[in-house]
DNA sequence: GGTTTGTTAGTTTTT
DNA sequence: CTAACAAACC
């Protein structure tokens, strides 16, 4: 109980049956779920494998279970700390055949689903009432969030219009499909295992018993299946608790046996409202959960109070919130520094200096974290970065595994592990090529149908198709090779099994002797994939492929952040909920990007970027940077921005601007700057209509003055060399890569490209124009 | 069936 | 501007 402040020993000695604990952004609810954790386990009011913790993150959950395992001196295993999808998915894996679905079961991300959906609207011409993939892929997430299935919606009187028909056709095709292909979609690891509780009071049963105390970390951001999924788990299953759910109204009861209930939030930090997170789950604890104690959580140990100030201004303005003010001992600290930038490159200049400043001063790069609405913002940062010698990392954005060639190397094993699964056998048949186009595809799929069998399956008996010797010879032995993989994982270790199937395949070898010098880079992806299965299976001897597949298929953008690496971390405003860094930078604070133009109309949308901003903030422990840009180039052109109106709702006195939007020219909205607060009326704030209308003549003048900052920009200021006619067959030297031949000329002017074949053997292709070579 | 070229549509945030 | 798609060509 040591270095506890009250409020968190009152957290963490509570006995009672439900706990609320409203945290503050850095009042140290982690310290206290950890301790209070530790704490059950050292009075042995449970074993740890009695203890169920859900994080936000997987990482979240390793340094949860690190931290508990150290208040305990190791004895924290058996613990179940994990995501909300990770403990479904652990749960489903032993009780999904209750649901007619196999233990081997795939998780399709989005992508793959989109691609499902894309199929079946093709399919069921559907295409032709304005249903799109990537529509209807939203709504059938909301839905499912909200534990809506397609018979729901058919059973829902009233008029539907031609698309609502059409969206539940789909969706219970999707649905259908999914269960063929033994699959689930993220929202179905949620769903599935909510109905699995309701329909088997027995399992539920069986789950209430082994988990005595439940905790929720982040539960502001949870959705109506996770609720749900709560409420199944800690509320008596007998008698009271009936198989359907009850209006959310009802208050529940609490059984003495029920397992314990503590969740953790803050409202003012809920952002996930697009994936269907519900604030009333936290607003509503208390009718929900009769009889809950609240403990508030609300001095913060993390920011200075500067940093605190304009966070609680801005979150302030959000009407229909809790009062709630955060105050720190640390002191006032420094004054936020902002600065508005002539364009994305100018502000990405200002970002890099100030890092540099700050490393002179020691401060190591790890300790620096760069803030974006989106994952677009990235590119002129990245550009200055690399010139600046800067290192740093992108979290998040495209993940490893989500690069196609990965994605076809996982679909291989998915293939092996999960035969039924369609759309990762179909998605490798041709890769690499091997002739089968989409007529013979189209042949097979039929063939499978007819003789009942999976598409491995059906491979392996090609011949009886009737196609050409040679696409029937490629197709038995495809099949052959995932049936005989299949066999080997009962022998030998998973990544040698993996290993000899792609050189059996051939998937490496086609992209390594390819002209193309991207091939190049997916051929090391694969390699580099193979060796990270080696690292898994060195970790984890006993895992399967699946466990493997799992582990891919759920970690997020988030857990591979590496604080040893020594690099300033790059990610959205998303990604940075629940981390803190000592220097903060949030950019972009423009009108449409920040608030985003897409969620100005939505309804709370606006306050739910506000909250994305406070969340911002808030990460910062000791120094906050502002930037914006005043013309950004979006969409291919280059564009006025405003700067955001959060800006306004700081007050001016503990920003130091060192460049002021006023002094190069910027829009304004036709209010005054840094001057008196607005009313913080959403209804207010979302006519926008100022953005529009304020449009002013001020950027034409500016353009000279920005002059300068363009020069900043990457190519702009070089010199342009003499011009080099080069013709296949023509030798050339380049700077770094020595003397070679130029095999092919593609292009013209300043977009030429030359694809050159080095005397070191390596091939590259060039762009003419910009490459360091001159003829020989 | 494979490859290249041209066209068009779409870009918020993510477990 | 890019990625995904369709059409035209080999």
């Amino acid at each position: 109980m040591r270095g506890l402040n009250p409020q968190q020993r009152e957290a963490v000695l509570y006995q009672g049956q439900s706990l609320l604990i409203v945290a503050g952004a850095g009042s140290g609810k982690t310290r206290v779920l950890t301790h209070r954790i530790a704490h059950l386990i050292a009075t042995h009011r449970a074993w740890p494998s009695q203890i169920l913790a859900i994080t936000f993150t997987n990482k979240a959950a390793n340094e949860m279970r690190e931290r508990v395992g150290q208040l305990l001196g190791g004895a924290a295993d058996g613990m179940w700390i994990s995501t909300f999808h990770s403990a479904c998915v652990r749960i489903l894996r032993r009780e999904i055949s209750e649901l007619g679905y196999n233990s081997s079961f795939t998780i399709y991300d989005t992508h793959d689903s989109r691609v499902l959906l894309k199929r079946l609207i093709k399919e069921r011409h559907a295409d032709t009432d304005g249903l799109t993939p990537a529509a209807a892929q939203h709504r059938i997430s909301q839905l499912k969030n909200e534990l809506r299935d397609a018979d729901d919606l058919s059973r829902d009187s009233g008029g539907r219009s031609p698309l609502d028909e059409a969206l539940i056709d789909i969706y219970r095709a999707y649905d259908h499909a999914l269960l063929r292909a033994n699959a689930l979609d993220f929202d179905d690891i949620l769903v599935q295992t909510v109905h699995l509780f309701e329909a088997f009071p027995e399992v539920r049963r069986r789950y209430q018993h082994k988990f005595r105390h439940v905790l929720v970390d982040e539960y502001q951001d949870t959705n109506k299946a996770q609720y749900e999924l709560i409420r199944l788990l800690t509320t008596s299953a007998d008698g009271t608790g009936p198989a359907t759910a009850p209006e959310r109204a009802e208050p529940r009861i609490l059984s003495v046996d029920a397992p314990t209930l503590t969740v953790v939030g803050d409202s003012d930090q809920s952002i996930y409202a697009f994936r269907g997170a519900d604030m009333r789950n936290i607003v509503d604890f208390e009718k929900d959960f009769p009889g809950t104690h609240v403990v508030l959580l609300e001095q913060n140990y993390r920011s200075t109070q500067r940093i605190l100030s304009a966070a609680n201004a801005v979150i302030g303005n959000n009407f229909d919130r809790a009062e709630k003010n955060l105050w720190s001992a640390l002191g006032d600290g420094e004054k936020i520094t902002a600065y508005a930038g002539y364009t994305a490159h100018d502000e990405a200049q200002f970002v890099a200096d100030r890092i540099d400043d700050l490393h002179q001063d020691g401060l190591d790069y790890r300790d620096v974290a760069v803030f974006y609405r989106t994952n677009a913002q990235t590119r002129a940062l990245e550009e200055i970065f690399v010139r600046a010698g800067i290192p740093y990392r992108l979290i998040g954005g495209t993940k490893f595994y989500d690069r196609a060639e990965v994605k076809d190397a996982l679909a291989y094993l998915v293939a092996i592990a999960n035969p039924v699964d369609d759309l990762s056998v179909r998605r490798i048949l041709n890769v690499p090529k091997r002739g089968i186009g989409p007529t013979t595809e189209q042949r097979l799929v039929m063939f499978a149908e007819q003789q009942r069998l999976d598409l491995p399956a059906a491979l392996t008996r090609a011949a009886e198709i009737g196609l050409g010797p040679k696409v029937t010879q490629a197709m038995t032995s495809l099949g052959g090779a995932i049936v005989d993989a299949r066999t080997a994982l009962a022998e030998d270790r998973l990544d040698e099994v993996v290993g000899r199937f792609f050189e059996h395949i051939g998937i490496i070898e086609v992209l390594r002797s390819s002209l193309d010098a991207q091939d190049q880079a997916r051929a090391e992806n694969l390699e580099e994939f193979l060796s990270q299965l080696t690292d898994y299976v060195d970790k984890h001897p006993d895992a399967s492929m699946v466990d493997f597949l799992t582990e891919v298929q759920l970690t997020a953008a988030a857990d591979d952040l590496d604080d040893e690496s020594g690099t300033v971390s790059l990610m959205t405003l998303h990604t940075a909920k629940g981390l803190e860094y000592p220097a903060v930078f949030i950019t972009g604070l423009e009108e449409g990007l920040l608030p985003h133009q897409m969620s100005i109309d939505e309804i709370g949308g606006l306050a739910e970027e506000r909250r994305l901003f406070y969340v911002g903030i808030t990460r910062a422990r000791r120094r906050l940077f502002l930037s914006l840009a005043i013309n950004r180039t979006v969409f291919g052109q280059t564009r006025d921005q405003l700067p955001s109106r959060f800006l306004d709702e700081i007050p001016g006195e503990l920003i130091e601007w060192r460049q002021h939007p006023d002094e190069i020219g910027a829009n304004r909205r036709g209010i005054s700057w840094g001057g008196s607060q607005r009313a913080g009326d959403d209804d207010f704030e979302a006519d926008g209509g100022w953005g529009a209308s304020a449009r002013s003549h001020g950027s034409r003048s500016k353009r000279s003055g920005a002059a300068h900052a363009w020069a900043n920009e990457i190519g702009v200021g070089s010199t342009p060399k003499t011009e080099l006619h080069l013709a296949a067959g023509d030798r050339i030297r380049h700077k770094s890569f020595g003397e070679g031949t130029v095999e092919e000329l593609t292009g013209k002017g300043a977009k030429q490209v030359a694809a050159v074949r080095f005397d070191s053997g390596q091939r590259k292709k060039l762009v003419v124009a910009l490459a360091p070579i001159e003829a020989l």
